[in-house]
This record gives C-alpha cells, sequence and structure tokens, in this order.
DNA sequence: TCCAATACGTAGGGTTGCTACCTATAGCGA
DNA sequence: TCGCTATAGGTAGCAACCCTACGTATTGGA
C-alpha cells in the first residue's frame, strides 16, 4: 500500500473501526490491520495524531483509564462522529466511481 | 468531490486519459471533466503543474506546437508511463478494495 | 538481563493539490 | 471598438496530512 494514496480517507476508516464499540488508540490500529488482512498497517505516527484531530473536530470522544498498569485513551464515536462516517461511506462510493471511470481498465462499477 | 481526496491518485488519471493518443493539457482537463461526467473538474493550477511533474518523471513526452495562432504543448506518453499506468490501475485495485473493506458499510465490490 | 509487545506521544519534513493570480489569442455580441 | 468567453499556457504560496524518527513507560517472556 503507497502510503500517500490514503489521503483524505483515513479519517472514515478510523470512525468505522469505532463503529461497534469503543477501542483505545493501539487497538484500532490493530483493528484496522486485521480488517484489511495486513495490507494496512499504520504507524502510531499516524494514528494518533489522527485520533487528536478527530476528538478536536468532535467526532469522537476519549477518556483515560488505566488497565494492567498501562494508561489507555478509549475512544467512542459522537452522534456527529456517526454523522461524518455515514457521510465519509456516502463520498467513498463516488470517489471510487469517479477515480474508476476515469481511470478505466477495471472492471467497475461491476457492470454485471 | 472533496479536494484533498485526490492525493496520490492524480498521476494515474492524468495518464490514463494519454493512454489513446497524445493530447494538450487543457485537453487533458476536459477529457477528465467528460470522462466523469463534470464530478471531476480540475482546475488548471492542478493540471499543469501535475503535468509538468510527470514529465520530470519521465512518463510523459511534450512537444511545443501552435495551433490556430494558440500555442501548445502536447504529451504523449512514453515507455515508463505505460508500464506506470499499469501499476496505477493495479494499485488502485488494491487501494480500492482495503478501504473498502475497512470502511465497510458497502457492497464492495459489487458482489454480483 | 535484555528484548518484544503494548500503549502513548511529539517534532519536523515532504508531497501534493488548490487558490489566486498572470499572459495571450480567437471569436462573438453589443 | 469594447468587453466577454473560451482556449491555452503558466507560477507563487499555502494548507492539509501522513510519515519518519524519535521519546517515555510498563509488562512479561527468553
Amino acid at each position: 500500500m503507497r502510503a500517500e494514496a490514503l489521503k483524505g480517507h483515513l479519517d472514515g476508516l478510523l470512525l468505522a473501526t469505532l463503529e461497534d464499540g469503543p477501542q483505545h488508540g493501539y487497538a484500532v490500529k490493530e483493528a484496522l490491520r486485521d480488517a484489511t488482512g495486513g495490507r494496512l498497517d499504520l504507524p502510531t505516527g499516524t494514528v494518533y495524531p489522527a485520533l487528536h484531530r478527530l476528538e478536536r473536530a468532535g467526532l469522537i470522544k476519549g477518556d483515560w483509564s488505566v488497565v494492567g498498569g498501562r494508561r489507555r485513551r478509549t475512544y467512542e464515536l459522537t452522534e456527529q462522529g456517526r454523522r461524518s462516517l455515514a457521510g465519509a461511506r456516502d463520498h467513498w462510493q463516488e470517489f471510487a466511481a469517479v477515480i474508476s471511470a476515469a481511470l478505466g481498465g477495471g472492471l467497475w462499477p461491476a457492470t454485471n
């Protein structure tokens, strides 16, 4: 996975991993890796700042806790975050359709 | 179309529009707009610098000419550019699959 | 004792597309 | 003639954002 391709799509991915319940940052990173068969293994320097950004934007809400002697910041979606996730999915569908149409050479959007 | 979403995918789109024959910059911009039903209408400040970048990278080759009193720079794919386009298509397929898997909520890749 | 895994973080940089602006010609309508 | 639009090219500077490279700390196994 070329890295820079992710630009502008990361936020939706992070929100999606929080959809099924609260997670702490490190778990989000692992969930994303597992959901993609290891093909999307983000560095922590990408994940943590992005989560901070989402929290500042009011899309997620974090709380500190301590588990097994390690401090954790557990995040959950806000109502606004849930709406944003839905928007991100819509946007992705359109974006993918547009790129596929223009890039050509592919079977897209799977015409039948 | 959110703007930053395009990051890292523009080069492939430009190469794809040159696949069926040489085009000048302005025509590339219009071809892209038409191929996407107007949904991808790039500003010239995006297209021209990107073409310069591709030429510097050796993926396309440009030549000046004058048509109807207007100077044109006509670009065509190099052999390297053709390979790069193929790579961009492969990369896009994988990228789209990964994002779709992680983003969820969607019918992807259009299972039937 | 040392290292990996877990868990969090920041500083700085590089890439890249966009905004805003500029030049110039052809052609049309007022 | 004047002004506007379409065509055709260009640049400077900015902002977003993800990555690299670090740093801290704890737990637990080799």
